[in-house]
DNA sequence: TTTATTATTTAGATTTGTCTAAATAATATT
DNA sequence: AATATTATTTAGACAAATCTAAATAATAAA
């Protein structure tokens, strides 16, 4: 079945609110997809119609299987759009998801298999998170947590869970990537601040809302 | 000024039929998109509307200086595509044109002036055409005639004029790409066709058609 | 358990891009 | 010059994707 580019991004936004199982709801989809309420009910009665939801009027969104594969799909372009962005141009991890949003929508398997091999068959994009192979199938991430649950001392960066240029800036600002080494120095009750520690960089405190959205794992 | 998807494709179109300056006729345009003549006229009112095309009832169609300039952005955006395309992940001449009709709706000058770099600023593409710079100046191809009428004996193939599948995979299975260099034989009048000979391959010959969209100049 | 609030859906429009069939203009033929 | 043919445009319709405003359902508060 052939989707059209506004299908392909409702389809990709339903699996992302979804995260696994949930139902997710007229108004956090018009919400992520920037739309209105009223419009995603029109488009929930087609994705129906065309079996990639399963939907009933009052009762929200959830995939079929045969959406979470093109969902699948649609991520795995995505993400490897990311990577060549990142690997080849030269771009920085908070440029890439708007031009990704665009490629993204180029279907051709044959061109996606060999963008893959050229860039190694990565397994991660540039913000931590796991490419789909041909098959759909994810390497499961390896246990993490956001930073401001990690019990440990000393933890690695593993992925950033918020793709806004505000929250990618803000961690160059930093000298915080993937990777990044990092030891949690204080937290503070009053408003969930985390102060922090990077080698060979000064200690600094980060707000409850970053923190929430940096994963880690213990080092 | 934004335009669509449709939109670029018919402005790439004009560009294309116009061949400096003639004027683009409704049906001819149609054909060269797929499409319907009513349509044509449709887009054209529109076209003219946003300032990319002259034209007046029944007159025809010729691109303004700006929508020449978006004419050249278009074509940059695609033989950049195709370039990469054939250089880097190893697609074959005639698989790329498709493709790069896609790829070359992304719109991000940071996106193309970076591809750019990275195929090391090239100024042909894979079918022997001319690439754009940034700012729409293009390389004045070296002198080339159709091989139907070129006059020297010994020549090389510059660029071919059709992209269709059928042309390339043709070319393929005969060994001439960009570059190939070939003496011709025989011109035998009946029916226009040409015997050729390219090193260590027994000669063949050729129809007019192949050859009148065969570009060659003087080895 | 009523009542108020919030979430969702429907009704009816709008924009973009396309189409068919019919009308009109331009060009070619006799 | 009249007629036939071809090219182009118009009229009216349609599908996709969106919107606003109004209606209805679900949920929370009193
Ligand atoms: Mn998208
Ligand atoms: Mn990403
Ligand atoms: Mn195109
Ligand atoms: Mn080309």
């Amino acid at each position: 079945m052939n989707l059209s580019i506004a299908e392909e991004n409702y389809v990709k936004s339903i699996y992302k609110l979804q995260e696994g199982d949930a139902v997710v709801t007229t108004n956090a989809l018009a919400y992520e997809l920037e739309t209105k309420p009223a419009s995603v009910t029109d488009m929930a009665k087609k994705l129906k119609e065309k079996k990639l939801i399963d939907y009933e009027k009052y009762k929200g969104i959830t995939l079929t299987s045969e959406g979470r594969t093109m969902a699948l799909q649609i991520i795995r372009r995505h993400r490897l759009w990311e990577c060549f962005l990142v690997d080849k141009l030269a771009f920085s991890w908070e440029e890439i998801h708007e031009l990704a949003e665009e490629l993204e929508h180029v279907r051709s398997e044959k061109l996606i298999s060999r963008l893959s091999d050229y860039l190694g068959n990565p397994v991660i994009d540039p913000h931590g998170d796991p490419i789909p192979d041909a098959q759909g199938k994810m390497a499961k991430p390896r246990p993490q947590t956001s930073l401001d649950q990690a019990n440990a001392r000393r933890l690695v960066v593993t992925a950033v869970t918020d793709q806004s240029t505000a929250l990618l800036a803000f961690l160059n600002a930093k000298n915080i990537k993937l990777g990044t080494q990092l030891e949690v120095i204080a937290h503070y009750e009053y408003d969930n601040s985390i102060e922090i520690k990077l080698k060979q960089h000064p200690a600094i405190t980060i707000s409850e809302l970053v923190a929430k959205n940096i994963m880690v794992r213990p080092v």
